[in-house]
This record gives C-alpha cells, sequence and structure tokens, in this order.
DNA sequence: ACTGCACGCCC
DNA sequence: GTACGGGCGTGCAGTA
C-alpha cells in the first residue's frame, strides 16, 4: 500500500522538506488535469503528486501555484533526478499553470522505448501512435485505484462519468484531495518510480537513454513557445481554392474530394472505370485519377471533378494552421516512431507540402537557417553492407543516385550539357534512379516498387536485379541480414542501439537498420547543434534529415557555421553532411 | 462514441 | 505464393 503524504498549504513546507530529504533518490512526477490542452483557458491542475519505488507519495493541490513551485524546485534540488511518464505534457502543464519550466524533467515514456524495444510490437498491418505505450501497459498494475475513483466518481456525477473523458472531468469536479484520486496519482508515481528503477538497472541502454532524454529536453519547449504561421499567406491559400471547391459541391451536389457515399454513386453513372479497393470501392487517389478510363461524353465533368479535388489539396492544412491564430504549438515525441524517428503532432510539421511550408515563418526579428542531410539513406546502406561500390559511389563529390542511374540505364545518366548541368534526360534518370534506390532502401515489393516508378512490374523486378547484380555487397548484405531477423537475432543500429524484433517481418530489417541508424545520427547532429546555439536562438523543426533552426538575423552566419560543423560525420569512411543554407524569415524547400 | 479505412502530405 | 519502410490529420461509414 502506498503513503501518501499531504501538503494542503506553504505553512506545512516543513513536511515536504522532511519527505523530500528521506525520498533524496529517483522520483516520478505526475500531474492530473481537467483537460488535455494545456492552452485551453479552463485548464487546471487539479493535484500534483511525487512518488517513490518504495512506495511513498507526497501530493500537493494543484491549483496553489505557489506551493507547486515552491516544492517542485526544492524537490528538483535535494532528488538525484525527478521524472515523468511523458515529460512533455508534465512540464507544459506545470509552464502553462504555474509558469514553472521544468527543462531538466526527465521522460521515462521516451527512455522505456529504448530500454523495451518490442515489449510492444506493432499490430499487424498498422502503424501509429500506440507505438507508445501508457504506464500500465510497462507494469501491470491492478487497475484498483482507477475503478475506485471511476465508482467513487459516478456516484456524484453519473452523467460525467459515462463519458470517454471522464478522468478529466473527474479532476475538475473533485476535490484536489478526494481519496480516491489521491490513491489513483499514488499508483501512477510509485509504478512510474519502479519502472524508472528497472530502466537505470539497465547498464547497456543507458548511454542510449541519456542521449535520448536530451534529445526530448532538446525539443521540449519549441512547440510551448510555438511556431509562427503568416495568416495571411493561409488566408490566400484559402481564399484561392474556395470558389473552385463551392462551384464543384454546388454542380455535383457532392464533396468530390472526400470519400462518399454519393460520390461512388456520380462516377459509376458516369462510367468511369478505375481500380477499386478491398471493400469494392472506386480507388480516386492521386495515381488511379490520371490512368482511369472516361468515356468520350463524360470528360468535362471528370475533369472538373478532379480539378476540384486538386483545388482541396493542402486545405485540410490550411483550415488547422488557420485555426492556429498564427502560432503554432505542436509537440516533438523524440522517439515515437518504432524506429526511433522523431514524430510531430498537433500540428504535424513533418508532412508540409511546400505550399504550406511557405506559411511558416520565423518570430520577428529571426531568421530560419535550415540544413538537410545529403542522401543519408545511400550513405548509411553503404556503411552498412560494406559494398565497395556503393561506398565509392556515396564518396564527396559524386551524386550516388547519379551513380545508380549509370549502372541500372547505362551511361547516358551522367550527360550534361554545353553548361555542364544534367540533360532533360538525365535528370530524369537520375530522379528515377533515387525511386529505385528508395524502393530498395525501403524494403518495397515489386508491385508497390513498379507503381512508384510508372512502370510494369516485371520492368520493376528487372531493375531491382540489375542494381542488386552490381551492388553485389548490398545484395549479399540485405539477404543476411534478413536472414539473421528471420532466426530471431537482435538487430541493433550503426551505433548499437537494440531495434524491435522482426522474427515475424524480416523484410523489414533493411529498412529499420537504415531508417533507425540514419535516426540516431540526426539527433546526435541536432544535440551538438543545439549544445553551440547562441542566445536567441532554438532549434525550430526537425524533418527527420533536415534541420531547421531559428536565431536573431544577426546571428545566421555563426549558426550556419555550427550547423556545417555539427552536421557532419564520416562512418566507414562514408562522409554524411549537411549544408547550412540561410533561408531567410519565410521557410521554403532547399 | 468508437473504430477502420481511404486518402492527403512528408522523409 | 504474396506482400513488403516510418509517420499524422481528416472525413466517411460501419458498428455499438
Amino acid at each position: 500500500m502506498n503513503e501518501i503524504t499531504l501538503i494542503t498549504k506553504a505553512a506545512e513546507l516543513r513536511i515536504a522538506d522532511d519527505w523530500l530529504a528521506t525520498h533524496n533518490g529517483r522520483l516520478v512526477l505526475d500531474t492530473e488535469t481537467t483537460g488535455l490542452d494545456v492552452f485551453a483557458a479552463d485548464f487546471e491542475i487539479g493535484v500534483v503528486a511525487l512518488g517513490h519505488s518504495s512506495g511513498a507519495v507526497l501530493a500537493f493541490p494543484g491549483r496553489d501555484r505557489d506551493l507547486v513551485r515552491v516544492v517542485l524546485q526544492r524537490a528538483f534540488a535535494t532528488a538525484r533526478s525527478v521524472w515523468a511518464h511523458n515529460a512533455i505534457y508534465d512540464s507544459w502543464a506545470l509552464r502553462a499553470t504555474s509558469e514553472l519550466k521544468l527543462s531538466s524533467l526527465k521522460c521515462s515514456l521516451v527512455a522505456a522505448r529504448v530500454a523495451y524495444p518490442d515489449r510492444f510490437p506493432p499490430p499487424k498491418g498498422r502503424t501509429g501512435p500506440e507505438h507508445g505505450f501508457s504506464l500500465k501497459d510497462l507494469r501491470p498494475t491492478t487497475q484498483h485505484a482507477q475503478d475506485a475513483l471511476k465508482t467513487s466518481f459516478s456516484s456524484d456525477h453519473p452523467a460525467d462519468a459515462r463519458r470517454s473523458d471522464w478522468l478529466p472531468r473527474a479532476v475538475r469536479l473533485l476535490p484536489w484531495d478526494t481519496d480516491e484520486l489521491l490513491a489513483y496519482v499514488a499508483e501512477d508515481v510509485v509504478e512510474g518510480a519502479r519502472l524508472v528503477d528497472d530502466i537505470a538497472a539497465d547498464r547497456n541502454a543507458r548511454p542510449f537513454i541519456n542521449d535520448e532524454i536530451a534529445t526530448d529536453q532538446l525539443w521540449r519547449w519549441t512547440g510551448f513557445d510555438g511556431i509562427h504561421v503568416d495568416l495571411e499567406r493561409l488566408r490566400q491559400l484559402a481564399d484561392k481554392a474556395a470558389p473552385t471547391l463551392a462551384e464543384a459541391e454546388k454542380h455535383f451536389g457532392f464533396k468530390p474530394w472526400t470519400g462518399n457515399k454519393a460520390r461512388q454513386e456520380y462516377l459509376r453513372k458516369l462510367g468511369v472505370q478505375l481500380p477499386t479497393t478491398d471493400g469494392g470501392a472506386l480507388k480516386l487517389g492521386k495515381k488511379e485519377r490520371p490512368a482511369a478510363e472516361v468515356p468520350e461524353e463524360a470528360q468535362a465533368e471528370w475533369d472538373m471533378f478532379c480539378a476540384s479535388i486538386e483545388a482541396h489539396s493542402d486545405q485540410a492544412q490550411v483550415d488547422q494552421f488557420l485555426a492556429s491564430g498564427g502560432l503554432l504549438r505542436g509537440q516533438i515525441s523524440v522517439n515515437a516512431a518504432i524506429t526511433g524517428r522523431s514524430t510531430s503532432r498537433n500540428p504535424n510539421l513533418q508532412n508540409m507540402s511546400s505550399a504550406i511550408r511557405e506559411t511558416v515563418i520565423a518570430r520577428p526579428g529571426c531568421v530560419l537557417v535550415g540544413a538537410d542531410l545529403s542522401h543519408v539513406e545511400p550513405s548509411i546502406l553503404a556503411a552498412l553492407s560494406g559494398d565497395p561500390l556503393l561506398i565509392e559511389h556515396c564518396a564527396r563529390g559524386r551524386d550516388v543516385y547519379i551513380e545508380v542511374a549509370a549502372v541500372v540505364w547505362g551511361p547516358e545518366a551522367f550527360a550534361v550539357d554545353a553548361a555542364g548541368a544534367p540533360t532533360p534526360e538525365a535528370a530524369k534518370l537520375r530522379k528515377r534512379a533515387k525511386v529505385v534506390f528508395l524502393a530498395l532502401s525501403y524494403g518495397m515489393g515489386d508491385a508497390s516498387f513498379a507503381s512508384m516508378l510508372g512502370a510494369s512490374t516485371d520492368e520493376a523486378k528487372l531493375i531491382r536485379q540489375k542494381a542488386l547484380g552490381v551492388y553485389t555487397g548490398l545484395a549479399r548484405f540485405s539477404k543476411e541480414l534478413q536472414q539473421r531477423a528471420r532466426n530471431g537475432d537482435r538487430l541493433t543500429t550503426l551505433d548499437g542501439r537494440n531495434l524491435p524484433l522482426l522474427t515475424d517481418a524480416p523484410y523489414r530489417a533493411v529498412n529499420y537498420s537504415i531508417q533507425a541508424s540514419a535516426a540516431t545520427l540526426f539527433k546526435k547532429m541536432t544535440r551538438d547543434v543545439a549544445a553551440q546555439l547562441p542566445f536567441g536562438a532554438r532549434c525550430l523543426i526537425p524533418v527527420h534529415d533536415e534541420l531547421v533552426v531559428e536565431c536573431l538575423a544577426a546571428d545566421a552566419e555563426t549558426v550556419a557555421d555550427i550547423i556545417r560543423s555539427a552536421m557532419h560525420v564520416e562512418i566507414a569512411g562514408t562522409p554524411i553532411w549537411g549544408d547550412p543554407e540561410i533561408i531567410g524569415t519565410r521557410w521554403r524547400k532547399s
């Protein structure tokens, strides 16, 4: 049974001091809040708790800001380390309500993802946020405290208790020191503290865990402080599409850009031939539309139909950005993806088209400076496989995709015009070669590969064979790695971080190795950049192999130099680097 | 209300 | 023999 000590007012601080003096090891912090949006006007923290693996808990009222500030400041001063399961959430909640900036709070979720890479394998056929796991998933808990809390809440507020968001409602409606609420939060922090002790005992994972925690801390406040967007430009994008969309909806009587029954019915009547989904619906994706067979008399209708779909692309994001009021306050999760890649949500800043990117602006007085790593995937694959030809093709001064193009289609890939620029044909081959390479490294099957290339499956097969016939070291590496994965061997990144077991999906082995190694590399570079940034500069957006920094205009050159030196590494003789660019006040694709 | 699917965009 | 990289957000449609 957990032993809960309550601090109800500042006069009782001596009790807190005594508790903290006794429990000065690893502590876990948790907040129970009235909602998930910390920026909502009515957002409140009901109760804050600190827990120790011994079962000791210190709890205090979240609505007493001064008390929260003082107790937590003392906790950080006395404890060996303070953790939270999803530290970004608790630190945002505390900053929003108490102006307490807990930059050194450590995230046990981030740590757990490193320490237990395959505790929760992705469900078959689906990827997504459930790769993240809750405390309950990580440690078997009784659920007793949560059930008791719900029962107690239900007796006073039956209607509220039936809702799926009953917990935040309970926090809002119950007194902070309700027994069941305290028991619930106590269970969470004590379980959390035991989890943290477990993780800390894993000496092999420790360096990787420390790096991930530092990366999480590095990105902690970017979204809280917010990223500026140009509302004027966003309105222009919305206004530009609006007439086409309104006209189309009026003409068709339904929205052509979204799946619905009316749309399916209309297309069947029109007699348009399209591939179908598993469920039998006509597929209307970007790839399918140009290949549709359209009866001659239906052509004009079809063109209008397609034009409205194209006009609608980006509009959901435009609306989402407009709703932000000019400041995007998204969260970066530094290792939410199964491979260890970072993700971004509310909004996602990693899937912006170039038009949307241009609505992202530096804050006043600042500029954006950024760098993309050049051809990370081929370089990492070269390093992992040791393929001598690929290593040679990844050398500085060469363009690996032109080399691959030459391997597959011959020396015309090198053709240049009088000015020394690639001919249009050569440029096209390079582009296709990039697709080929990504397909190889993504572990893509022949069917998807073919559709990506715009070629037949047989042609795709031939191209793959041709490439693998030349990069024999790569072919051997790929085969062996997949065999090891199938045997149940543990694969690791280039630097030794454990990957999830791939016994049941060996085809993913090559991709995971590349993607995970690239993620580790990129995060290391990001930390090195961040550590050197001058006052007023901050890392703004991570896009897997592209880093955007915001800095005072006067510091642009300095920051570019920092990026140039930090974003450079040589692995197995293969250089990987990013050329920094002073982008200006508006983000665009480099 | 919740889930699954299809689709959009990104690396 | 077939299918096969990692994400997030939106909206419809089916189920409860």
